[in-house]
DNA sequence: TCTGGGGTCCTAGGACCC
DNA sequence: TCTGGGGTCCTAGGACCC
């Protein structure tokens, strides 16, 4: 999907359509998530601070991600792929691959382009968005391919006629080869994709280490024969916050990682999973970043024992100069189920009368986030007794400004409000696509 | 107003086992 | 009898991707 994040949220605020759009945190420290066309041309990119992409273009629209709604669109476009093939891999909520040969696409270029298009007519007519497709032998070159595709194209690498297409290409455009790849091949002179091959396998895996090395030059030679591999499962899972401001409050670090905790339990208890391994992450005032983990004798979804070895951990952790950010992970993941639990909470009712505070921290969390103040993120959708459905422009000094219009609508008007009026109240977004008519009343 | 959040994979050293 | 070699698990850090 191009520009995903952004394209969904000018497809829901008519009046954001041709404007720069950038979605991303929007607090002190936060960075870019996607950044419209409109605003690429002012130079914001993804992941660059929010900070420095408002001196770039202070005109855009900046609005807070809504995942739900992304996830939503999402899985539209995943069941589109999967009418074209039951080989389906997702790589992000916006990119999958698909593997044509097992949908029973016949190997030919003009059959392969003719599935592409139908796909990106049909992603277009269920979501009112654009994608661009790539057409390749190997995941690699689709990829790239796809890149190249970008915004709202297609693009077709005939076998054969890879290497010609990618040798002149910076090395950087293999996938998997990031900042430090780049720097450490620059100096040895390697800049280029064809420059990466003539190096040969063996300078690569001296200069870069064994898989890495040969990994890089089985790819750079054109050769990739990673199948495409349906649903994975996950491995681990973990939450992690940025503060606004530097923590120096040893009781505050402890209190934040409990919440932490709690949060990523919840997670992993709704995925159904349990995990034998604790990781906390902490991230210095200046950037330094550490990670301790801890391995359990079993696998745990209970948010008592999860809290208390991240405490533990983070006894280990000097953060007395500041502390930016902190993370709680689970991983060597289990599949859970009622007999795993039983069996663990006989196990340590048998060994220590412990007291259980399973299913009672998500409970405090869920609280202390109601005790918190309302406030008004730019883009949420908000609706208002009397002029109906809208989305938050902006909001400060005690004021709320909403745009009201719908999906379906030319673009709205906006009107402000004191934060606190009684008339307005949070809403869930609104469908896209040919579902964003007015809903019949 | 420098530098998010959620992941995956790899490396390297030490413990431990046979 | 001053010294093996392989394998797995654990921990910490780093590169990379979207």
């Amino acid at each position: 999907m191009d520009a995903f994040y952004a394209s969904v949220e000018q497809a829901a605020k008519p009046s954001l359509r041709g404007k720069p759009v950038v979605v991303g945190g929007l607090g002190p420290r936060g960075v870019v998530a996607t950044a419209s066309y409109e605003a690429r041309v002012f130079g914001v990119r993804s992941a660059m601070s929010t900070a420095q992409a408002r001196r770039l273009c202070p005109n855009a629209a900046y609005l807070t991600p809504r995942f739900a709604l992304y996830q939503s669109v999402s899985r539209v476009v995943m069941g589109l792929l999967g009418e074209v093939s039951p080989l389906v891999e997702p790589l992000s909520l916006d990119e999958a691959f698909v593997d044509l040969e097992a949908g029973g696409v016949p190997a030919s270029a003009g059959a392969a382009r003719a599935v592409g298009e139908r796909l990106r007519r049909d992603i277009t007519a269920a979501t009112g968005l654009t994608a661009s497709v790539g057409l390749a032998g190997s995941k690699m070159f689709a990829k790239i391919a796809s890149e190249q595709a970008k915004p709202d194209g297609l693009m077709l690498i005939a076998p054969g006629t890879e290497l010609e297409i990618l040798g002149p290409m910076p090395v950087r455009t293999i996938p998997g080869v990031g900042p430090a790849t780049a720097e450490t091949l620059r100096r040895a002179g390697i800049t280029t994709v064809s420059e990466t091959a003539e190096a040969g396998e063996a300078e690569l895996v001296r200069l870069l280490g064994k898989a890495h090395g040969a990994g890089l030059y089985a790819l750079a030679t054109g050769h990739d024969d990673r199948p495409v591999v349906a649903e994975r499962d996950a491995k681990s899972v973990s939450v992690e916050d940025t503060f606004a401001e530097d923590l120096t409050d040893r009781t505050r670090v402890q209190l934040e990682l409990a919440r932490l905790a709690d949060r990523c339990v919840q997670r992993l208890r709704g995925a159904g999973r349990s995990g034998r391994t604790v990781s906390i992450k902490v991230r210095h005032y200046d950037f330094t970043t550490v990670t301790r983990s801890e391995t359990l004798r079993g696998p745990t979804d209970d948010p008592a024992v999860v809290r208390e070895a991240a405490a533990r951990l983070l006894d280990g952790v000097d953060t007395t100069a500041g502390v930016r950010l902190l993370g709680v992970g689970v991983s060597g993941l289990a599949d859970y189920t009622q007999e795993d639990l039983f069996a663990q909470a006989a196990g340590a009712a048998g060994a220590a009368a412990e007291p259980d505070a399973a299913g009672q921290a998500p409970e405090e969390g869920a609280a202390a986030e109601e005790d918190r103040p309302r406030q008004w993120l730019p883009g949420l959708d908000v609706r208002h007794a009397e002029y109906g459905p809208g989305w938050v422009q902006g909001s400060g000094v005690g004021r709320v400004t909403v745009r009201f219009e719908q999906p379906w609508s030319p673009p709205g008007r906006i009107r402000t409000f004191p934060v606190d009026d009684p008339a307005l109240e949070p809403a869930d977004p609104l469908p896209l696509g040919p579902l964003a008519e007015p809903p019949a009343a």
